[in-house]
DNA sequence: ATAAATGATTGTATCATACAACTATATGAA
DNA sequence: TTCATATAGTTGTATGATACAATCATTTAT
């Protein structure tokens, strides 16, 4: 194994999450409620806890940010009908166009930040990311 | 140019990004600790504005994080003597040290985490990277 | 010589987060 | 069946990273 490829990946890790991490909003919607809008709408509607063990966080920390969610309408909390202390959160009309349009907007971003990159590497770099992330989770 | 290849690239960043950046530390050493070693290890003694601008952090950030190493003895404060409202900040021996022992631990995650890649798969994607790196700076 | 600009520090506010305490409900064992 | 334990969720509180504003000291430009 080369160490030296080792080195790079490491650093441009480290630069590329610097520099990503800093964003507090994607495409127009703050972090939370575009990962949540994007889990919820991927991934059926699921409760708290299933969403705290997806993102690896609090369970309260879930708990308040899909609280802020539903005030604005773009969750609605459906009560599990087996089960009364949780519920699920289905993304409403309004958050599926919420979150379609940042979605939008975050594809033009790209369209631009990748647009001197060959078709090879642009999918070439979907699937190592893609791979990477899947590694991560083993 | 490939709509679908800029979704996954999108989708996978941000898990990417959700993930590594709930790590709080890197190699043993706290997110700003290690960065701010590397850096100046890297590139040479530099003060707290020059610092703020390739972090794109507000001075006033670095200025404690800076105050903060120094206290741990990390680095060492050097006078400008070309102005006296600004010093340079060299890595101590210590400092040396600890980030050489962090970017150890490092390397040796990332031999696990991309045992399973070829040599090819670990180059490219280091590569890939470091384009995406330097295309978000212009 | 003085005004404006600049590097740095410190005070304060905000935000995302974790942990702890608590409530309500569900599950399992005696 | 009942009671102890586990689980889903909420709320109070503390912390850490950050930005912005005010300020200080020094440098640069008019």
């Amino acid at each position: 194994m080369e160490e030296k490829d080792l080195e790079l990946i490491d650093y441009e890790l480290v630069v590329l999450i610097r520099r990503t991490s800093l964003d507090k909003e994607l495409g127009g919607l703050d972090r939370s409620t575009y990962t949540l809008l994007t889990q919820l709408s991927k991934n059926g509607p699921i409760g708290v806890k299933a969403l705290a063990d997806e993102f690896r966080l609090d369970v309260s920390t879930i708990s308040r940010q899909t609280t802020a969610l539903e005030a604005k309408g773009y969750v609605q909390r459906l009560p599990d009908p087996t089960d009364g202390r949780s519920s699920y959160f289905q993304v409403t009309e309004e958050g599926m166009r919420k979150v379609g349009d940042a979605k939008k907007a975050r594809i033009a971003r790209h369209t631009k930040l990748f647009k001197d990159w060959s078709d090879e590497e642009r999918q070439r770099f979907g699937e190592l990311l893609a791979r990477l992330n899947r590694t991560f989770i083993e």
